[in-house]
This record gives structure tokens, sequence and C-alpha cells, in this order.
DNA sequence: CGGTACGCCTGAAGGC
DNA sequence: TGCCTTCAGGCGTACC
């Protein structure tokens, strides 16, 4: 069935946050760098976003009717070759020998990988983009940005400068995140550090599942205000945050419900969550059943006596 | 500035 | 079993 045999397998299901981004990056470093593109297949026009959207954005204007991008959807075009896979919290770009570049988020459910032809010939139903290279000594290869629930998009830059404009406006990247750059940019704000920590210009890669294990395993709770936490306390988040996105992310960037590794088995790290999912159920560390709450919009759970 | 509500979209899960 | 509702989530806009 498949022809993604031997990849390792991330979620498809869970959400993908910065582990799971990390790890759709690594897996495709192997198989396009140094590749040249020998085909572009846009299936769903609607998923190519105007290069000049808000950085992390998604101009739903834009998108649905407009007769074409701003830039021509292949970014990547045939005869280009893929240099390197970059990534900036939860934000991918294929950079091509020319410096031109397509910026991929996965939204809520967007994958990027090896494209599983059915018998009859065709991928799946929600497989938008399909990109054919081919690296010399090596066979072809189908590489699809599928996204059933289509919060993700792609963007075509035209140059490394477009690039590196667009990711510098939003914040450092979560998973070397140092306690003062942290501080410093969040320190005088009134808002809970829960928002902060889920506002991208902040801190980039870490969405709501992650920001609650942070905050349980910083001791913090979610609704503090930031310019009430202390010097201390920024040390404590910032490395918990670091420490968070490292197990993700050594789990393959499993999060929670249908992770699957290769072999079919089910993964594990959805039970090493220690809050996220788990409302009304004991706390690992004192037993009191967790709190839940909206917060910032998310469904936020947290330990009301062990986090303050 | 911040906060709140809503929209986008589909599939999984729960209720009846 | 099958239909219907609810929920999940990143990130934008609109409005207070």
């Amino acid at each position: 069935m498949g022809s993604a045999m031997g990849d390792a397998r991330v979620d498809r299901a869970g959400v993908p946050e910065l582990p799971e981004v990390e790890s759709v990056r690594r897996m495709l470093e192997p198989l396009l760098v140094g590749a040249t593109v020998q085909d572009v297949v846009v299936r769903r026009r609607d998923v190519i976003c105007a290069s000049d959207d808000p950085p992390g954005g998604w101009s739903r204007s834009g998108r649905d009717a407009s007769p074409a991008p701003a830039i021509e959807p292949t970014a990547l075009r045939v005869g280009q070759e893929v240099t390197e896979i970059r990534r900036h919290g939860k934000a991918l770009a294929i950079v091509a020998d020319t410096g031109r570049c397509v910026v991929v988020h996965l939204g809520m459910t967007g994958w990027v990988g090896p494209v599983a032809v059915s018998d009859a010939g065709q991928p799946p139903v929600h497989t938008h983009v399909i990109w054919t290279a081919r690296r010399a000594r090596e066979p072809r290869r189908s590489i699809g940005f599928e996204d059933a629930r289509r919060f993700g998009g792609l963007w075509c830059l035209p140059d490394l400068r477009a690039l590196e404009a667009r990711w510098s406006e939003l914040g450092p990247d979560a998973l070397t995140i140092r306690a003062n750059a942290l501080r410093l940019r969040a320190q005088y704000k009134t808002t809970t550090v829960k928002a902060s920590l889920l506002d991208q210009r902040v801190l980039a890669g870490v969405g709501n599942i992650y920001a609650d294990e942070a905050l349980f395993r910083s001791k913090i709770a979610p609704s503090v205000r930031c310019c009430d936490l202390e010097d201390a306390q920024w040390a404590l988040l910032a490395g918990a945050v670091r420490h968070e996105l490292r197990l993700g992310l050594k789990w393959g960037g499993a999060t929670v419900r249908s992770f699957r590794r290769p072999d079919g088995t089910e993964g594990k790290r959805q039970n090493a969550l220690a809050v996220y999912g788990r409302a009304g159920e004991p706390c690992k560390r004192c037993k009191q059943p967790l709190s839940s709450a909206m917060l910032a919009q998310r469904t936020t759970v947290w330990c009301s006596h062990c986090q303050h």
C-alpha cells in the first residue's frame, strides 16, 4: 500500500507543535536535500497563500476565490535543487539553490512526507501539493503536503532575505530558548503567562499541549501575569519549555491520540503527559484532581495545588 | 495595549 | 448500528 516504507512515521492526527515539525524536518532532510525537482502538482490551489500575508498568517480573504497568488505557486520550480530544510518555531522552509523557498505551516492536521499512493494510483484525498524530486543515483520520490483541515498552508518566497524578514517577526525558537531571552520579551506584559507562551511573537514553537506541560513542570499557574513572575521563575520556565520540547522530540514528536510507530504500535508519549487532557484526574505530583478552565481561548489544565 | 468572540475546517468521539 | 452534536486546535479579523 504505502510508499512510505522505512520512514519514521510521525503523528498525523495529533497537533503539530515544535517537536512534530522538527521530526518532519529531520525526516525530509535525507529525502530532499540534494534532490532536483522534477515535477510539481498543485491539487488544491487555495492552500498556497500570497507571500505578503503576515507571518504565520492566513489571509483567508485571499485564499478561496483569488485567481492567483502574488507569486506563482511553483516557487520550487522544476530543475531547482533543494539545498536545505530550515525550521523556526512551527514553520518549515524548503530552500532551493536559487534562494527561492517554500514556507510550510502544518496548522492542526498538516503533514509533509512521502505520498502513499493507493492501488488505483491515487494520492490521499487531502494531499494538496506533490513535489517529485530525485537525487543522483536514487529513485524518484514524491513528497506531499497534506492537510485535512487546511489550517495550514504554503507561502512561496523569492529569496532567503524574504524568509529571514518573515521569521524575524517571530520570537526566538523555543527549542533553545534561554531564560533571559524569554524574560526580556515578556516580563512587563500584563497578560497571563499562558497567553504569552502561546504568542508566537514572544516565543516560537509552543502550542497548547507543551504550554500546559511546561507550566506544570515549572510549578507556575497559567493565570499568573507575566509582570508578576520572579527572575527565578523565568529561569524555571525557560528550562521547562526546553525540557518538554526535547522530551516530545525524543518520542518522535508524539503528542496525543493516534500516534503510531512504524510497526503500528501505539506511541507512549501520551502516557507521559502530566496535565494535558487529564482534567479531573489526579496530579502526578500531589494526587489532587487537576483543574481545567478556558484561558487565552484554550482549554487549560493545571494543578491548583502544585502551581502558583 | 489587551481581552474576547468568532470563523475557518474535518474527523474523532460521545450521546441517544 | 447510525445519526447528530460536540470538541479539538493555530491564527486571523473585528470589535470592545
